[in-house]
DNA sequence: TATGAATGAGCGTTCATTCAT
DNA sequence: TATGAATGAACGCTCATTCAT
């Protein structure tokens, strides 16, 4: 692995751990094993190379989540593969994934950012489970609901259960299972929700 | 109004606004209009400051939700008052609640501070879903459901919405209604969920 | 005891045990169980405040000292006995004593005062040792020596060794008693000095 | 001189003028002449910087001291040379030397400090003393004396002098010259102290 | 490509002092 | 006599940034 390549993986990890105003360039070059005058070098200044961990991190996800719903049978169950690989990919990349909980138009330390080029590039996900939703509509799998209001709540309820499980560190076993099974519920065509489930 | 309250006041605003890194104790005392020794003589450090800004706010939200929910007929209407309750009083206070954003065991803030007092803040919001949802089991208005995961798969839906509206900024006209009913939706016992609705 | 007298007391052991820079004017007032606007109004600004102790503290060491050298019979005893008595009025008083430390010309906080003050007010402790000299020489008690170099000398040997008692807390069990025997050996005219001891 | 090195000696006479709490970092970034930012890069904080003023400074006398005693012919003599390059380390080095007034465990400043690491320092050099006074009772240049008592009231005449000389200001024309003396007639073992000096 | 010396704005905090009550 | 609210200068310290090597 080479230098910048360390510098980038430092800089989530210890974006991801401290936000952006805790983190300084020094714990970043520290953890890379690098001199910080090299952090500037290759990244400029703090944040452009906030933006720059971020939004590797989100292409990685969509590349992720796309791949997992793309061969869903039908719409309902395409969410449930967007939702189930989301939570998958949160936990397989539990050390650099929190970057995302902070470059994010939902965070607050976006607040002083560049929130457009954020803002867009979160909408991909979200336009994401949105085609899904009227997939599901017309195929039948899912019950008549307004679009864009729907997929805002299904992403809202995937971010407060990432927060749940990686920030406030409650313990609640199956509160990812349960999450999906939520949605599925109340998205569900069929009688009784998602009782065959 | 008397300075100590208005740098509370100001305190609540000026941290919801920046979160507890950027917020300054200079900025505080500006929009308090006071010297800014003034803030330490009163709150102490910023810590303190922080703290007992955030404390204030979950306690009205607290006696906000709690009376209003506790006139519901069953627990699917309480879950329902709740949720509604919680979204009135974020609407109603909105220069003051984003100081919930931070201080919360969800906030990336908290991961600096004394979590476990601001966990257990929190958990009495969480305990009184738990409640309602144990109501409406008994009574036959919610399906069978687990408690705990149910509990906090809904406040995160919560969660997620608030921060949807006041951080994210996307422009989904009836998020906070269509919440309601996607929850509403998910816990009913009765066929077809809230179709009644 | 009224609460100008009990401000006094605590500046003297607050002074004492943290010096000039480190004391605050509140912890004088908690120590003194007053409020702190109190002290400004009995004894001004913190330097005034500063100096006042000092200044009564020398004046009682001066007048108990003078008492116990009085009554010797002759300069050589008198010079025993004011360090002695030196040395036992420190023990006596070890909680306020140490205000000496400070306001001293031969402290490091004495450096930002009014110096000659100071100076002059110790200068009597060390002319009463010169006039022993004196008295000793001429009585045939204490060899020919230069009068002031020896007596600044005898004072140099107690400051050093009430610091060493006194701040340094090295444990040395009979310092105090040696010290007294070192300076009797140096000055008796009797052959092999203070033997007869 | 590289800037480093700058900075320490800055530090040590800033320190050394005014004690640790009155001495400000930007005192000494100015004094040498370099952003104060430097100060902490090279030396960290203000704590840090103080001991490692101190130590240096110690450890130069050390050196020193021992150079001139080693050669002497007994342990009488020992002593004397021990003094006496003392005091012309103290003349030498007068822009530097107070550093040590302040870093010694006889110093009021050093009571907020490591104290035992201050203290286990300078043990090293009453160590020194009482190991001339040993020399000296074994080859009969010295009376039959308590070791450590006999060491550090030594250590306490020459802490008492330095202190006189350099802090008090009083004009004592003979007084580190006669301070050797007085301590040599209080050892010697011959008849009549040190009458042939 | 790689380093770390050098800078200084800006932060939280402390505290003597003043003054209305 | 007695209180403590109110002020702001000054402090130690952090850290992004620049730049010569």
């Amino acid at each position: 692995m080479d230098k910048k390549e360390s510098i980038l993986l430092a800089a989530q990890e210890i974006f991801g751990a401290n936000g952006f105003s805790r983190a300084t360039m020094k714990m970043i070059a520290d953890k890379a094993n690098v001199a910080f005058g090299l952090v500037a070098h290759y990244f400029g200044d703090k944040n452009k190379l906030f933006m720059t961990s971020g939004f590797e991190m989100v292409n990685s996800l969509l590349t992720h989540v796309r791949k997992e719903a793309e061969g869903a049978e039908n719409g309902l169950e395409a969410v449930r593969a967007f939702i189930t690989s989301y939570f998958s990919f949160v936990m397989k990349n539990r050390r650099t994934f929190p970057i995302l909980l902070h470059c994010t138009p939902f965070a607050d330390d976006s607040m002083t950012m560049d929130r457009s080029a954020i803002a867009r590039k979160f909408k991909e996900l979200i336009d994401e489970v949105e085609s899904y939703i009227a997939r599901g509509i017309k195929d039948g799998s899912i019950r008549e609901l307004p679009l864009c209001e729907t997929a805002f709540t299904i992403y809202a309820v995937i971010v407060g259960a990432v927060r749940t499980r990686l920030v406030a560190q409650y313990t609640v076993p199956n509160l990812f299972e349960e999450t999906v099974e939520f949605v599925i519920r109340s998205l569900s065509a069929g009688s009784r929700g998602a009782d065959s489930a």
